[in-house]
RNA sequence: CGGGGUAUAGCGUAGCCCGGCUAGCGCGCCUGGUUUGGGACCAGGAGGUCGCAGGUUCGAAUCCUGCUACCCCGACCA
């Protein structure tokens, strides 16, 4: 392609509405262009990039047995409401105002719809249906570009099994091309386990890479795998250890000393000395929660130990319930259930707040001095604390999650009335799995994990050409003759070179375009090499050049992109 | 939906508190010339309903009210 003749409207200033470094290299790129919030075009270059994800998303699912479907975007209303997901999408979900119908959000239903008509037979399946489609929900909040939009292409599969072993065999090659396709692309991800939420179903797994404009919080160990998100991960950490003789209680007056960190300091103690305070209402009553340090409490997993929801005392209940405020509160005297941490499981000779504001209370045995006290685990994992499966340290960064993949069962085929006739002549519902990869999140994702300052380092997978020829002044006979049988000789050999033959741009203007467009290969023509017969190279991704002769050099420029 | 912020030429911005604007600057764009290996230089030029509507005032980009759009944090998220 000749960058003379092509729209690529690259931007030397950053957008003022962009934040997250995909969005802004898309946008100073040329890749995409926003039309309202959430809503992007994919310009000329950006949608090569769409058509080469795609392109490996779909022969990793025809690999697997899947047929693909293009599958309407407008669907009736009535149909989502025969498994009652017009109110379980509420609001996320665009209405039509002139006509009883919806924007797909997703579509279970319309494969159900299909399957119900024709799949009567146990012989009928297995079955894999999938699409690469754009799919519509009303974000309440679209943000991170195009992460997370109001429109976006999504990869969704179906499968249709007679049974749930049948469904594990469909599951089990979804997850199999899932590694595959992201692998292919470049991206390092990960697999957590996952509960399936709204979609409903027994097993689930997102797949997921680490971004700092992601949305969840989880911890993985490189080492082993071990993903879980924060909510639910745990981690091994040193407990806090008995003291052999435990002193007596003793008030200490702390003015002022709110934190942890200023009672340690103040008292020229470790904070494993100290048993944080947090008051949570639960079912109306207080409960104090007890916590190493500054160890953070894990709501979730404070809910799942209480069995019901909670939410943190307000500053005014704090005063009525303890008598102090936040800073001084503790467990000598508060009167309600007291849970700790296991870390600091019969612990003694700790400090803690004296319910007495500008107070504090050393000398503190849970043992002798709380005698109603509970302890579960509390606390939130933090990076380089021990993997729980096998101990190398764990990383909690946020991610964002790539695919997911569903064990649906029979909850839309039984809503549906999708069923089968099994070889007894029984009549059952049809076993389905539904599994989803967002292609715009799997781009936003590749730059995210691959650019510099400069620019977007594209994998070649997914790169929209492999070779970025440069033809620096193009005014020069000789040059813009070289390069102009470069590209052709490049052409010829299949390679996909985007040519940038602009004669009104100079060479710097053409090497910052050329870093920030992000092709793997820069081949860049100049005067003086072409002296030489010579033409130089430049690998983007580690700045390397390389002097090439002009001999053989479609053969050269193959082997290269061959081993990048 | 709650909280915060922003809106001035294609892009990035100054001016706004403290009203006097004929709205300034950089990039980009057009013309001519010079230049040509890391976002060139000189000269000339075009381009603005200052988000929209209303109000206050002799006078509003600037003050007030309402609305809209976009961004960020949170809630939500198949």
């Amino acid at each position: 392609m000749r960058q003379s003749k092509s729209f690529i409207p690259t931007l030397k200033e950053v957008p003022n509405d962009a934040v997250v470094p995909s969005h802004v290299l898309m946008l100073r790129g040329g890749y995409v262009r926003a039309l309202a919030a959430g809503i992007y075009s994919f310009l000329p270059l950006g949608y090569r990039v769409v058509k080469k994800v795609c392109e490996i998303i779909r022969q990793e699912m025809d690999a697997i047995g899947g047929q693909e479907f293009h599958l309407p975007a407008l669907n009736p209303k009535e149909i989502w409401e025969e498994t009652g997901r017009v109110q379980a999408f509420g609001d996320t979900m665009f209405h039509l105002k002139n006509r009883d119908y919806v924007l797909a959000p997703t579509h279970e239903e319309i494969i159900t719809f299909h399957a119900r008509k024709v799949v009567k037979s146990y012989k009928d399946m297995p079955q894999t249906w999938y699409q690469i489609q754009t799919k519509f929900r009303n974000e309440a909040r679209p943000r991170s570009g195009i992460i997370r939009g109001r429109q976006f292409l999504m990869k969704d599969s179906y499968s249709l099994d007679i049974d749930t072993a049948g469904l594990d065999v469909s599951y089990n090659l979804h997850d199999q091309a899932y590694r595959k396709i992201f692998t292919r692309v470049g991206l390092k991800f990960f697999v957590v386990g996952a509960s399936s939420g709204a979609m409903g179903g027994s097993g689930s797994e997102e797949f997921m890479v680490g971004s700092a404009a992601g949305e969840d919080t989880v911890a993985h160990c490189e080492a082993c795998g071990y993903a879980a998100n924060v909510e639910v991960a745990s981690s091994v950490i040193q407990p806090v250890q008995r003291e052999t003789e435990s002193k007596a209680v003793y008030e200490i007056s702390t003015p002022n000393i709110k934190s942890i960190d200023e009672l340690c300091g103040f008292l020229n103690i470790n904070e494993r000395q100290t048993a944080k305070s947090r008051v949570y209402i639960v079912d109306d009553k207080a409960v104090l929660i007890l916590m190493s340090g500054n160890d953070d409490v894990n709501e979730t997993k404070l809910e799942k130990a209480l069995g019901s929801g909670v939410r943190p005392a307000h500053p005014e209940e704090l005063k009525a319930i303890t008598g102090a405020d936040a800073g001084s509160i503790g467990p000598i005297g508060f009167n309600g259930r007291i849970i700790a941490d296991l870390r600091i499981k019969e612990c003694n000779n700790l400090f803690s707040g004296a319910n007495k504001n500008d107070y504090h209370i050393g000398g503190i045995d849970f043992v002798r001095d709380v005698p109603s006290i509970e302890y579960a685990d509390l606390r939130t994992a933090v990076s380089g604390e021990g993997c729980p499966k096998c101990g190398e340290p764990l990383g909690v960064f946020t991610a964002i999650e790539l695919g997911h993949i569903f064990k649906l069962g029979t909850k839309y085929s039984s809503a549906m009335g999708a069923t089968y006739l099994t070889e007894e002549g029984d009549e059952k519902p049809i076993v389905m799995g539904s599994y989803g990869i967002g292609v715009e999140r799997v781009i936003a994702c590749s730059i995210e994990q691959s650019h510099d300052e400069s620019g977007i380092i594209w994998n070649k997978s997914i790169a929209p050409f492999h070779v970025h020829l440069l033809g620096l002044n193009m005014k020069k006979e000789p040059v813009a003759e070289a390069s102009e049988k470069i590209y052709n000789e490049l052409l010829s050999a299949g390679v996909e070179v985007l040519f940038d033959d602009r004669i009104d741009a100079q060479a710097g203007f053409k090497f910052k375009d050329a870093d920030l467009l992000g092709m793997p290969i820069q081949l860049i023509v100049g005067e003086k090499k072409l002296a030489e017969s010579k033409v130089e190279v430049k690998i983007r991704k580690t700045g390397e050049r390389l002097e090439i002769p002009l001999e053989g050099l479609a053969a050269t420029i193959k082997d290269l992109i061959e081993k990048l």
